[in-house]
DNA sequence: ACCTACCTAACGATCGTTAGGAAGTATCTT
DNA sequence: AAGATACTTCCTAACGATCGTTAGGTAGGT
């Protein structure tokens, strides 16, 4: 694999054990088979190594998110709604992105916080507005059945970042029982009649 | 105030804003009025002094949590329950102990992971038993309402931590809001009829 | 000839920590 | 009551280690 490639990937490895103030050049280039200052050949600082790999994971993250809606677009909204849930559980689950993307949105190194975020927020932006039309739009089979569309799209945010904490907590296996626990709770309270 | 509890608040704030590693015990000490060493006649180092304030918070978390529920033991179960999702949200807002109990639990410094997961995870147990015996109790006066205690258990916990998530990211506005919108919809999901 | 990708050596800054001492306060002895 | 003793709490100075970074050089490919 390509150099900077092998080294962007380590330090996602690293920052995301670690936080950026944790992880160190040395334990990076140590991880690639180089020495420290040879990092310096393919970015020009800390920060912007950090910085690319965040960009990387942001990117390919929501790329992923489209693709899924994408895929499922004529799929009953109950399935397409659980299935984002398991199918981000199953991506966060496969490497480093995950405790790097979920660290990095909650707890940005200070030094750098204006960059962090300006990721950050229209990502989640997009997440929210993707997601309220969805709910608006209710399912092309069955019709609309969401009352609340803003309200259920707010709880299915929550829900979702609940699924998140349990990941960083307690891996897969926990997480998709989370799921298939809380996701029926959520479905019942969206569709109920009335109060 | 003391000396000792003001190095522990300040060294608080720090190791929340700025990570275990990323916290100095000069910008500490500065805080204090009172030079680095100086912290060294009050705790025997970096890491005593992290856990320390570490057994602080967890203590006093504990202990308002077990007071709400004392002083609202005869309230019924729904008020109870977004009670506690109110209380916890503004005890997290008095000052740094929601940001440095969240970090800390979800990203502990890599040379501790065991002495905090010896705290963090029976917190959490206790936490997850007394929820599930209240939900399984159900309501004093209006009795059984719940049909799936523990589905109910594991879903409020899921709930809990996507608020959680959002008094880190959007602060107290933000997450009341949260509670109003995704509540509802948690209390309609588990009260409805079957499925 | 230049460029890329690596190296060694070393820079200044900062890290947590220790040594050793000065001042203040409390305790014990005479 | 007075003086000796010990303990607490702060200080300055400095330690070795590690941090991110730069300078300068070398080998190989274009």
């Amino acid at each position: 694999m390509n150099s900077s490639q092998l080294i962007l990937q380590a330090a996602l490895a690293h920052f995301a054990r670690d936080g950026y103030e944790g992880a160190s050049l040395k334990n990076i280039a140590d991880d690639c088979g180089i020495r420290k200052p040879s990092i310096y050949a393919h970015y020009s600082s800390k920060d912007d190594l950090f910085l690319q790999a965040l960009r990387s994971v942001f990117q390919r993250q929501e790329e992923q998110i489209l693709q899924y809606f994408e895929e499922n677009r004529h799929a009953p909204l109950e399935e397409r709604l659980k299935g984002f849930l398991n199918s981000r559980q199953q991506e966060y689950q496969r490497d480093d992105e995950a405790r790097f993307f979920l660290r990095v949105s909650f707890f940005p190194p200070r030094t750098l916080y204006e960059e962090v975020m300006d990721m950050v927020y229209p990502f989640l932006d997009a997440q929210e507005l993707r997601l309220s039309s969805l709910l608006a739009a209710g399912c092309p089979v069955h019709g609309r059945i969401i009352r609340r569309p803003r309200q259920a799209a707010s709880a299915f945010l929550t829900l979702m970042d609940g699924i998140h904490v349990e990941i960083l907590y307690g891996g897969e296996a926990r997480s998709a029982k989370r799921i298939e626990q809380a996701f029926p709770v959520y479905w019942a309270g969206v569709t109920s009649k009335g109060k």
